[in-house]
DNA sequence: ATACGGTGTAGCCAAATAGCTAATTAGCGA
DNA sequence: TCGCTAATTAGCTATTTGGCTACACCGTAT
């Protein structure tokens, strides 16, 4: 029932969330991994990943054993950043990622 | 104990904040005429400006009886543009402000 | 002084959030 | 299959949030 945008900002009132998706902005990482940064326990980062995962800011992938997570980075930049445009557009320019039908799938960074 | 993102982000997740703060944009106004704007009632409406007063995202003035409340875009702009930018630089771009601190402008489009 | 229009506060309740421990699922290797 | 590691899900509790109604507050003007 609530809006994306909604899901977005909600996801990123949490500081452990806040910093999760900035330990993620140089590549993906486990879950344990994670974990291991926090002094939360692993259910409750867990948690705060799924909270993220369902705002679409992060995708996960199965490695043997383990859970990797890596950043949306673009979603993260669309959503809040058309936001700041329509309140606060003097103050902010979104960078020309716009719909470019996103030829190649990944290699936004690496 | 929340620091200022926080408080930000959570007041950005309600849709009806994020309106309020939308319909400012244009400039300020009074209490009633922005409960006039929801279905919500008037206690509804002053909690909700409450909490976005708290993030330091509207001011509020008074003028007679009545309240009128003010857009602060500089805080939203600069508090979730510096979050951006940390987490995905290279799809947003701060224009200026930043108390000359940072050395470039950064380049604009427009 | 009193009344009134415009707002915020108090008090209540239902629902959501965040944390924990304990239990469960999923994959890998012997 | 069994055991081990990695991670999530279940279940619990305490706190916060968001909405309402009723009430108190503050200026203005009669």
């Amino acid at each position: 029932m609530t809006d994306s945008a909604s899901d977005i900002f909600s996801a990123l009132a949490h500081p452990t969330r806040r910093q999760i998706l900035q330990d993620l902005k140089d590549g993906e990482m486990a879950a344990g991994e994670i974990v291991a940064r926090f002094n939360a326990t692993g259910p409750t980062i867990s948690r705060h990943l799924s909270v993220l995962r369902q705002a679409g800011l992060v995708t996960e992938r199965r490695d043997a054993n383990r859970i990797l997570y890596s950043l949306v980075g673009e979603r993260l930049a669309l959503s809040v950043g058309d936001f700041l445009s329509t309140v606060c557009p003097e103050q902010i320019v979104l960078r020309e990622v716009r719909k470019r039908s996103s030829s190649r799938p990944t290699e936004i960074q690496a």
